[in-house]
DNA sequence: AAACATACTGAACGTTCATTCTGTATCTTA
DNA sequence: TAAGATACAGAATGAACGTTCAGTATGTTT
């Protein structure tokens, strides 16, 4: 790699920092490109440059994130042995993440706004389209190890998903603890129910 | 009630019927005043004697939902008698509703935006405090009832909130059968959890 | 070193919108 | 019927922002 191409790749690292950094801080739609240009000292046609829009930059953060956040969980994975103590981990795990690099915040703002493109629309189908692949292959699992009752995998998949996205924006004003508190109890829900005596 | 006070109503009604209709096909960012003002015949000015802000028009079409579904359920809530029916037929009802009259997409879209004022922010809280209510009633119920055990009440509100609140975002390009079945699975799983036998 | 490609600059553009303001018409009240 | 209040009109304002583009600089290749 000659050193334009080292030079260009730290630029866009630096673009990438400071952005997720202000979209963390401030949400999508409150950060401007004018901010980023504020916070790299890049130049906004050096922005366009490296990134097609405002929305391809914040997405490929995303994916960014969620690649990031497999590799961790897979280190981490092994540890556990039933399903039901894989997901108590999972949420551990992922309240700690949500708290600390939070684009959760901004990522709902995002899927939740209307000016999206039909681009934007095909990568964020394929982030949730990952969630719930991850999840149909815990559930599935915990149905194998015969842990699980046999449901409908699909449904329960999409249940969880529904789960954790309502959970991370209700939790916002919640402090880590408080955050971890619901969600485990909001697994203890997921797995065991409310009725007294379960079929 | 005089002539004047009476047309003024009116007026008033026919701009919250072509905002309702205006933010469910749209969404509210979308939805320009300008928009309605297309839609209903009056002016700009107009709308605004009428109503603070487009964010105020906004909250009060949201208050004035939960209110009207509040009085059709309390209707329908008699039917059930056990808890567990209460929540499936609550369910049904809420999906019906969601697909029909769903400020569901725009209210999302609102809660997750960046730019709601203070005041604005007072009045989303005292919303969500609402269904939080509405649910620990409910739970409470369950719990003296012998139907439910005895969980913290307030960490299952919030549960059940996020639970609904996640599936209206997921369940947007489902039809409504596929809502119903998806829904219905969830409280399922909510009721009876997912672990084969449970204590 | 000349030709070329890549990286970068920043002013200008274009559009979108909520909100305000000045003025006018309609109705009520004294 | 005159004075006052209420309801309504719609042009003007003004700020925010993402994106583009013509041009410059820096490094690479021949």
């Amino acid at each position: 790699m000659n050193k334009k191409q080292l030079q260009s790749e730290q630029t866009k690292k630096r673009i990438v920092d400071a952005a997720r950094a202000l979209f963390v801080q401030k949400g999508y739609k409150a950060t401007s490109i004018e901010d980023i240009v504020a916070a790299t000292g890049s130049s906004k046609g050096n922005i366009y440059y490296h990134f097609k829009s405002k929305e391809g930059l914040f997405l490929t953060l995303l994916e960014d994130w969620d690649r990031e956040w497999d590799v961790q969980w897979s280190q981490k994975e092994a540890q556990y042995t039933s399903v039901a103590e894989k997901l108590y981990g999972m949420t551990d795990h992922l309240v700690r993440d949500d708290m600390n690099h939070p684009l959760t915040k901004a990522s709902d703002e995002f899927f939740n706004s209307d000016e999206i493109s039909p681009e934007g629309e095909e990568r964020i189908a394929q982030l949730v389209e990952n969630h719930l692949q991850f999840f149909r292959k815990l559930i599935s699992q915990g149905i194998e190890n015969q842990e699980f009752k046999s449901e409908n995998v699909e449904h329960v998949a999409i249940t969880l998903e529904s789960l954790f996205l309502g959970l991370s924006q209700m939790a916002r004003k919640l402090t880590l603890d408080e955050a971890l508190a619901l969600y485990q109890s909001a697994i203890g829900v997921f797995l065991h129910g409310m009725v007294k005596k379960s079929a």
